[in-house]
DNA sequence: TAGGATTTGTGCGTATGTATT
DNA sequence: TAATACATACGCACAAATCCT
């Protein structure tokens, strides 16, 4: 991986080992997410460890907890390998996310602010763009991206923390799939699911928003299951 | 805490670390979740480890864990310290695992085999038992197995995974607030809460299982909130 | 089949931070 | 305020497992 000379600079200045942590988790499941690390890349202790500049011992927790996500798979004597995402287990979590956002919408709703509703915005330029200029990696950190704006919805914590790690587990189907399918029509799709979600949003309709974004999931897996079936066929 | 010689065989003769870390992370969360370590107990990491019959880096990991779910809390220079419980902060988690338990019944609801029922049946009788002789532990011990029995009732592994995170993060407020309510009381909703919902799954009706489930832990929190206004007053 | 290279798992000593005296 | 005790964080060396030649 690139040096990365600040991702260094902020390790060292980082006050606590709790803040170290977090760093080092953000970023690996960050380069995991949009396929720097593709599944099954193995990814070496010690190599992670001289690059962010700490030993074996710090960078192991976040390698451990990651693996507790469904992220990483330690062995022993092999290394520690990004799994790969299969979307048939992915159903029964896809069917979970698809009631967990119609959550956000109805439990401790929260009437957005300025800061959310630019942010909104921010995502809806960026997804018009996009349009402009479809390109999968693009396309994958809009998607991260817009998940942490959406569930600035709700006020309820544990329902956000849930839904981040299961959003985890399935992001990365779309980079696997997207390559047997159109990608400026799935960007085109998306940008109409930030387009709709955003007028909801604007208009204070957050329950609205939970339900088109349910919606979007679940045609979404559809789309998904579609394109697998007839790829192998 | 105790020698116990059968958890450092089982330690030892367990094959792969994997195997080692869970038995470690299911005995301290077990140990955390009756009360053996209460709120605000200091482990030691060296002491575990010595118990365990294992060095300290093996054990980290299942603290670190520990740590992510919310039941531990690592300090530099201080130790590793038990979570406290508070009521307020678990309002919103009650509210989740409130829609999470209606889901069971709802999202890949599963016609419950022989085994399942037996379960079902075992809790049901020690929970008759329970009731003549109320005993805080016991109760804290078979509100943890019904957990486990009750989750069987859906395939959808994912709704498992994070409705056992949710409920580890709340059972102890049981134990934090019994004492300042009517245990025999509780013990005796409990016993009816189990034999409707053991009912409704002898007669194959997982949804109305969920329902019941629901409305219990709607009433449950009621009623501890109730009794932590009364007590503050 | 055997052996060497490589990887994670483990053990332990040291550094660093906290609380107490 | 300073020193001491003690906890976790960290670094490193070795053990154990796996893979490839």
């Amino acid at each position: 991986m690139k040096p990365s000379d600040e991702l260094v600079a902020a390790l060292e200045e980082a006050g606590s080992a709790q803040e170290r942590f977090e760093i080092m988790y953000d970023t690996l499941r960050d380069r995991i997410s949009v396929s720097d690390y593709p599944p099954g890349t193995r990814l070496s202790e010690e190599a992670l460890a001289a690059e962010f500049g700490v030993s074996r011992s710090p960078l192991r927790k976040a390698l451990k907890i990651l693996e507790a996500d469904g992220l990483l798979q330690s062995v022993q004597g092999v290394g520690t390998i990004v799994t790969d995402v299969d979307l048939d287990e992915l159903t029964q979590v896809y069917q979970l996310r698809m009631e967990l956002n119609e959550l956000v919408g109805r439990l401790s709703p929260k009437h957005p602010d300025e800061t959310t509703l630019a942010l909104f915005e921010d995502i809806r330029k960026r997804a018009e763009a996009l349009r402009s200029a479809p390109d999968m990696k693009i396309f994958a950190r809009l998607n991260i991206d817009f998940f942490h704006v959406f569930v600035r919805l709700t006020d309820n914590q544990p329902l956000v923390e849930v839904s981040e790690r299961l959003f985890y587990q399935t992001c990365r189907i779309w980079l696997k799939m997207i390559p047997m399918m159109d990608l400026a029509e799935e960007v085109a799709i998306f940008a109409g699911e930030i387009a709709a979600i955003t007028d909801a949003v604007r208009l204070g309709d957050t329950e609205a928003a939970g339900h088109i974004r349910r919606a979007h999931l679940s045609m979404g897996f559809a789309r998904l299951k579609g394109h697998a079936r007839r790829h192998t066929l």
